[in-house]
DNA sequence: ACCTGAACACCGTTCAAGT
DNA sequence: ACCTGAACACCGTTCAAGT
């Protein structure tokens, strides 16, 4: 048998499947980028489940260099996403660096819920992808929801949220609201529904404080 | 100008879009029955958004013939779900009568959650119809609404629930954990997230008793 | 009256051929 | 090394032709 070559120093430890375009061909990292802003044009338009066809089409690239850079649909997503799902970590150290415990989850669960918002049928694929932890969605949701996992366990060490919700719970639930709020009559809703949501969060107070009555 | 002859008396005033096959003919009836138990099949193994073309090839059945009994998709999932939510409605009339508000209401709602799992992206089905009110499923839905909304606003006027929640809303939320839970690492938990969005329902009671502390 | 399936316009995915 | 677009296997929908 022959031993595996060691490997080479890596420089970048973790590119990441859709890393940035450093060394590159130059038209390749032009395609790139043109296509990830195309991308946003089109799904802002048409939601996550518009035709690729169309967005190569729009960015005036062939078919097959859409998939060379973004194989499949949702390393489109990831590429598209990451700036977002980078600002909302740091807004969870931010928040829980300033602000009370549960008032810092509650924000930032409000914030998630905005950003789930910003593609018609975006909440769904964030849920659908818990299924297959392979996905390269799925790398940067786990991130999401350890940050919100973090901040979830400061408000119940606090006794400010039950004990018995998970981050995953809160971040599911989270999404869902945000699904059923992003267009038609429900959607001025939103805050409302977030806030129900949120209130079925706190502890009971009736066991917690003993009978009122 | 020529005035619209008078409507022929109808012995059924609403036969509704997806009437039972009564008076035609005998193969369209066959048809009609055999697509219907054969879509329950495929929609059984691949959810609400099976190839209708699969379903119409498993039935042995011309395409065109599907299309002939079920205009679109909204049409053969209306006729699958037409005897489960009558039953749903049958079933808040009953509680309504034996069980005290509170209760009779989160009954209904735990069991309008199992039969939204029926098939795979159901749930997101009866989310997203709500935005087009002519939709064959839409009437089927609104009854099915109306019904929780009358067990909801019953716990209401007893204080049980609080006020600033509308029959949509409880149904919306419910619909969605039914959605979240459907598959995936979240199924087992489907009863215990129920139960804290229905948590969320309750009123304030720090400030329905006044301070505890 | 009803059934049939070809025809049309799409889609996602792959891959041999080009530069 | 990268781009291109034809080719393939699907899909939903329609409709002329049959019985």
């Amino acid at each position: 048998m022959i031993a595996e070559p060691p490997e080479p120093p890596e420089p970048r430890p973790v590119p990441g499947p859709a890393s940035a375009p450093r060394d590159r061909r130059a038209d390749a990292r032009r395609n790139y980028e043109h296509i990830l802003a195309t991308a946003q044009v089109v799904l802002a338009e048409q939601g996550v489940q518009a035709s690729l066809r169309d967005v190569a089409r729009r960015a005036e690239v062939g078919l097959g260099t859409l998939y060379r850079h973004f194989p499949t649909r949702e390393a489109l997503l990831e590429a598209l996403l990451r700036q977002g799902f980078d600002r909302l970590v740091e807004l969870s150290d931010t928040l829980a660096a300033t602000r009370p415990p549960a008032a810092a989850l509650t924000e930032w669960l409000r914030e998630l819920a905005a950003g789930a918002g910003t593609y018609q049928g975006l909440p769904a694929s964030l849920v659908a992808i818990m299924d297959d932890p392979d996905s390269a969605l799925a790398v940067s949701c786990a991130a999401l929801r350890s940050a919100g996992t973090r901040l979830l366990e400061r408000a119940q060490a606090d006794g400010e949220i039950r004990p018995d919700v998970t981050g995953t719970d809160v971040f599911v639930l989270t999404t869902a609201v945000a699904a059923l709020t992003e267009r038609g009559p429900l959607a001025q809703r939103r805050d409302h529904l977030l806030g129900v949501m949120l209130d079925g969060l706190r502890p009971a107070p009736r066991e917690l404080f003993g009978p009122c009555s």
